[in-house]
DNA sequence: AGCACGCCGACT
DNA sequence: GTCGGCGTGCTC
């Protein structure tokens, strides 16, 4: 039956690097062993070369004549990549954000399988405990922490863990494996595959363990139970863990009250289902804690999904997930994609962070696909943030989310106290007010940790000429180049031009060149004059572009040696600093008069994380935030009345001006070479969008960007609005494909944002 | 998106 | 006489 199916059949393949469309084929000569099925690879003739692609469907017939197909040259898998559930699942992604089905298939799989290669042999070289490491006493190992954890985890999986498993959990132990294998309490193994048989097989007893059996119990030092819940966690907790089938919930928790913990209990919950669990977090920054802290907790398999992983890690990790072996994934926004057979809970942190959204090529927002995936699988989503998103509030006060609070704040820790410090009129110092100084004297006298928060990399924004007015300008963008001392050059942060630091004016020769403004470096330098012997560090992307850098001065903070953190919105990021008792945010005006309506929002929730670094302890937290306007409504509504209030007084705004999440947009970029070349192409696209839209649809532009020059590029944009979203859908899905049959004009690249989150 | 074909200026 | 500029068109 299948030779004659097989023979007939139209294959229709998303070709990689191709255009938008999908392409049928003739299935491979027939007699192969393998029967082509939607979500395999397969290796095809495209014009003169070869691609890879993947089928998404096969078919009866062609809308082509049957002599115009060519026949697929090889299947490049045995079994489906991906189900087609997961195919649906990107396919509809891809038709949500207009981006072809190649480009979103070949972005949802472990990019080694982009190229024609075969998946990575799951029965790889792994570690497992020998019997004398199962049976040794741990506190033979007390003085090897590494060695320690490495034998405890081993123990927990009598089976062994491959070395890609064992990297992702403990980062690299290859030293710790070697010495305890010197001691023959751990061998060297092969892991049985048993990749594509589903979540149970792989999971012996499906019912997975809770960490509290008698062999959790014995490796004490690895896991624990965690703190017991509070009311409202423990509300949070009952509620969600009752949502049987699909179902939102806004986990809208102020720093410090314990949405881990509840996350925590929730997996637990799933796990103990036989369920798979997905969670979603913002940066890498965030992994590690994190990961160590499910890990001490959680004793089912975990799989840890970033961008520093290596292809060949990653691949595994991902085939872990989708053999359902790996019960747990944590994972940055990639991670929506990863097949989980089992999947029943999504968790996605920090929801309100921009870093959820793709920026480029195929442009998702991994949070709001976190909701379509828990629709599709029929599962409770959670979204948690101290400073949920307008977005998501709008969702919970219309009813479509349920909104669950955590207002106490874990432990003796009191809110802390923000205060404005108006900066009008004052003498600073490298932007550093005498106030905020004299906070900084007491703090460190008293032995406390200090945070300050400057959103400037670099030692100067400008350079200027004192003598005739000469400034840094980039040749390539409409912006200034940034000194940077420590390397001695000018630096474009949009274009990244560099060029060395020049010791006379460009323009009349001049030797007095100075610099204007702050950075952080500048900052770093009248820090150490001014707190001279204080230890300090600087956490810019300049000073952790060492890979490891960053967790390493974090930990460093942790313990205490440094006394004053100087950072960028690195530091804004939910790390654990307990001993902070002062944050300084040294210029937060950035935020009020932006031209983009969303700058507000980010500049509460970046003022309201930031102030959580500070006394998470037992010790009190003040926030001293400098501004040159005191009474901005927002500004003095938000550190009054709180976050809440902030954002239902935005949601206002919004709604009066029609403006998300009270209407839904789509940007179309357009950038060229040439000065009028993209405006020109977007006032065509205008021409052609126009009559296609009901007269409901506004359409903004087209308009130069907020930056016209960028990497020596002119750059236009329109702004398409729509009061619902399912009109906007159907405008684009009309528009879009006439706009790619439109004789593009030379060199005018453009693309399509759809639910833009920056409008520039 | 690649990668061809194709038709016009500066080199050995 | 060729090398090579990138404009235009096609890929199941």
């Amino acid at each position: 039956m299948s030779t004659a199916q097989t023979t007939t059949a139209c294959i229709r393949v998303a070709v990689t690097s191709a255009p938008a469309d999908l392409f049928d084929y003739l299935p491979p000569v027939p007699g192969g062993p393998v029967v082509p099925c939607a979500g395999m690879r397969v290796l095809v003739p495209f014009g003169r070369g070869r691609r890879v692609g993947m089928i998404t469907s096969v078919a009866a017939t062609s809308a082509l004549p049957p002599d115009r197909l060519k026949r697929i040259d090889a299947l490049l898998d045995r079994t489906p990549l991906l189900t087609d559930g997961d195919l649906r699942f990107v396919l509809w992604a891809a038709r949500y954000y207009q981006c072809s089905p190649a480009e979103a298939l070949f972005s949802a799989i472990p990019a080694r399988l982009r190229r024609p290669e075969p998946v990575l042999d799951p029965a790889a070289p792994g570690w497992r405990a020998t019997a004398a490491g199962a049976t040794l006493a741990m506190a033979d190992l007390q003085r090897a922490p590494r060695q320690r954890d490495a034998l405890g985890l081993l123990r927990s999986q009598p089976a062994g863990l491959e070395d890609g498993m064992l990297r992702q959990r403990l980062g690299d132990c290859s030293a710790a494996l070697r010495a305890l294998a010197s001691k023959g309490l751990v061998a060297r193994c092969r892991i049985a595959a048993d990749a594509g048989n589903g979540p149970s097989a792989s999971a012996p007893n499906a019912e997975h363990p809770p960490p509290k059996s008698a062999q959790a119990s014995d490796q004490a030092p690895n896991q624990d139970t965690g703190p017991e819940l509070n009311t409202e966690q423990q509300q949070a907790v009952d509620i969600i863990a009752q949502q049987s089938g699909f179902g939102c919930f806004l986990l809208d928790g102020v720093t410090g009250s314990g949405k881990t913990e509840v996350y925590l209990r929730l997996i637990e919950g799933a796990l103990a289902q036989g369920r798979q669990v997905l969670v979603l977090v913002p940066e890498i920054g965030l992994t590690p804690q994190l990961r160590e802290r499910f890990a001490r907790r959680i004793a089912a398999p975990m799989a840890v999904l970033h961008s520093a992983l290596g292809e060949r890690e990653r691949e595994l990790a991902w085939q872990q997930a989708a053999s359902g072996r790996a019960r747990l994934v944590l994972g940055t926004r990639s991670a929506i994609f990863t097949p989980m057979p089992a999947l029943g809970l999504l968790i996605v942190d920090e929801e309100h962070d921009a870093s959820l959204k793709q920026q480029d090529g195929f442009r998702y927002s991994a949070r709001d696909l976190a909701v379509r995936r828990g629709q599709l699988a029929d599962s409770p989503v959670v979204l948690g943030s101290a400073t949920p998103s307008l977005e998501t509030l709008f969702n919970a006060r219309e009813g479509r989310y349920r909104r669950l609070a955590l207002t106490r704040r874990a432990g003796q820790a009191a809110d802390p106290d923000i205060r404005l410090v108006d900066i009008r009129g004052q003498y600073l110092e490298t932007g550093l007010s005498h106030a905020l100084l004299t906070h900084m004297d007491q703090q460190i006298e008293a032995g406390n940790q200090v945070l300050l928060f400057l959103n400037r990399r670099g030692f100067s924004p400008v350079l200027t000429c004192h003598d005739c007015g000469w400034v840094s300008e980039c040749n390539h963008c409409d912006a200034r180049m940034t000194l940077h001392r420590g390397r001695d050059q000018l630096l474009c942060h949009h274009c990244g031009l560099t060029q060395p630091r020049p010791l006379r004016c460009p323009c009349c020769e001049s030797p007095d060149l100075r610099p204007l403004g702050q950075g952080t470096e500048r900052v770093e330098d009248t820090l150490r004059k001014r707190f001279a012997g204080v230890p300090l560090a600087r956490i810019d992307r300049d000073s952790t572009r060492r890979k490891g850098e960053l967790e390493r001065l974090l930990a460093a903070a942790q313990r205490g040696d440094y006394r004053i953190l100087l950072g960028t919105q690195m530091l804004a990021k939910g790390h654990h600093l307990p001993a902070i008792t002062l944050v300084g945010i040294m210029d937060i005006d950035f935020g009020l008069y932006g031209t983009d309506f969303r700058a507000a929002e980010r500049m509460a929730q970046l003022l309201i994380q930031v102030a959580g670094r500070a006394g998470r302890a037992d010790r009190p937290g003040t926030v001293l935030v400098q501004t040159r306007h005191p009474q901005h409504p927002m500004l003095e509504r938000l550190l009054r009345q709180g976050y809440g209030s902030f954002a239902e007084a935005a949601l206002a705004e919004r709604a009066a001006a029609a403006l998300p999440p009270f209407s839904h947009q789509a940007l179309l970029r357009a950038d060229s070479p040439k000065a009028q070349a993209a405006l020109e192409f977007l006032r065509q696209v205008l021409v052609t969008a126009r009559p296609l839209a009901p007269p409901s649809v506004e359409f903004w532009g087209p308009a130069p960007a907020q930056m016209e020059r960028r990497a020596g590029r002119v750059r236009a944009q329109l702004l398409l609005q729509a009061p619902r979203r399912s009109q906007l859908q159907g405008l684009l899905a009309t528009l879009l494909p006439r706009l790619r049959a439109l004789p593009a004009p030379r060199h005018v690249r453009w693309s399509i944002d759809v639910d833009p989150k920056d409008l520039y």
